[in-house]
DNA sequence: CGCGTTTACGTAACGCTGTTCACTCAAGTG
DNA sequence: CACTTGAGTGAACAGCGTTACGTAAACGCG
């Protein structure tokens, strides 16, 4: 089931075909809700498409009626967004937090960090743009702006670059920590952006753009 | 305003409210064609979100039924995406260009490109979110990433690297201009992206942001 | 046992969307 | 005049998210 190729993959993508379902007992309610979830983390990886998650669609892959959805989540919004926040989970269990405990070098920790980020948005395109390319009226509030500070990838590598302060790596007027994460994260952001809403760009190769962007931030341009 | 009692009066040209039309007359049909790019700029601008520019509301705001749409776009994509694509003409226009024709020194024309570049994009985040944020499938062709190399922003961006270069100012292992210039292109898109997408980010300000990411670009962060 | 409450779900429908088909109406041409 | 052609309508289709309301099954309790 776990594609060796990428520890940024996610869960199992179940089935998108009907099912044959018995009315849930009692208690059971959270096993039909379990189940919308998987149809709908099905039918967005599987097509690759926010369109393609209807809400009829989720309910004929669960065996349901559309208005059942609606006892299990108040709106579509907060159905596909819990979706895509199960990935964002995955990817801090996965990535960030072994990263942050390895406690090797922070410079270096940062850029494997910066790869296995960028690596897992164009990997989970559709994730990537409902969670962080959507509109602000149309997300969610609990997902509006927490997910992204306290996500894995922001916090982790906010505490990446208070390490590489503290170990006097980073120049003296480079700017404060927050700032520093900040300017980081939103270039990485920009790649995976590009990349995931341009995927026919003609590009350098998605490696040497990382490399490239990484080797830039540290470095600098100027001679 | 003016209350326009008179049943003759000429409709406002950027005017969302409905409109006292005539049947144009045999060449005339591309006086509809603008009146209709002019109603969905307005009804984008207004409202904030492309959700508000349907096909109905256009029609209703140009005075034509829905189907007349049809008879000048062949569908809406290609009809937001030359609203749009207006925007990034006019940002050509009236940023890029005199910026190179100025002439100055390269590396100081970089700032100030990348400075009017985000504040362009956070000032019209609806028409950037379509045009640089949208699933590439829904991005008619003629858009899909000519728009992107060619438009002002990066061709622009891409000239000046290459002053910069020929003037020797740049590390000679910083990479070919090609890379370069995407990675500053890349990373000031993300500073956009999130601007746009996360508006009620608690973050450092947005003159701060692209600073730091010059001036991170431009010299690094490393001791 | 049986009653009543609660949970899980279905049926039907509303208002909206992009889009298409078939039609009309008016203007310009030979 | 007849004829063509460009511009615009009316009605409709299929699909969308969502809601109001009815119903059937499981449980606690007397």
């Amino acid at each position: 089931m776990t594609p060796a190729t990428s520890p940024t993959a996610v869960p199992a993508p179940t089935s998108v075909e009907p099912a044959a379902r018995r009315r849930a007992r009692r208690g059971e309610g959270d096993r039909t809700r379990e189940a919308i979830i998987s149809a709908a983390e099905a039918l967005l990886t599987a097509s690759g498409s926010e369109d393609a998650v209807s809400i009829r669609a989720v309910a004929d892959a669960v065996g349901v009626t559309p208005p059942s959805i609606y006892r299990h989540f108040p709106d579509k919004a907060h159905l596909i967004f819990e979706v895509c926040a199960r990935h964002f989970d995955a990817i801090d269990a996965a990535l960030v937090q072994p990263i942050l405990r390895a406690g090797g070098d922070p410079v270096e920790a940062l850029a494997e960090l910066a790869r296995g980020y960028v690596r897992f948005g164009v990997e989970n395109p559709e994730h990537y743009r409902i969670m962080f390319m959507g509109h602000a009226d149309h997300t969610p509030g609990m997902y509006a702006s927490e997910r992204v500070l306290e996500t894995g990838s922001f916090g982790g590598t906010a505490q990446l670059v208070q390490r590489a302060i503290d170990a006097g790596r980073l120049r003296a007027d480079a700017g404060d920590a927050v700032l520093v994460t900040y300017v980081i994260w939103a270039a990485l952001h920009g790649v995976v952006t590009v990349a995931v809403s341009k995927p026919n760009m003609p590009a350098p190769p998605l490696d040497a753009q990382v490399d490239a962007m990484i080797d830039t931030l540290l470095h600098g341009l100027l001679a």
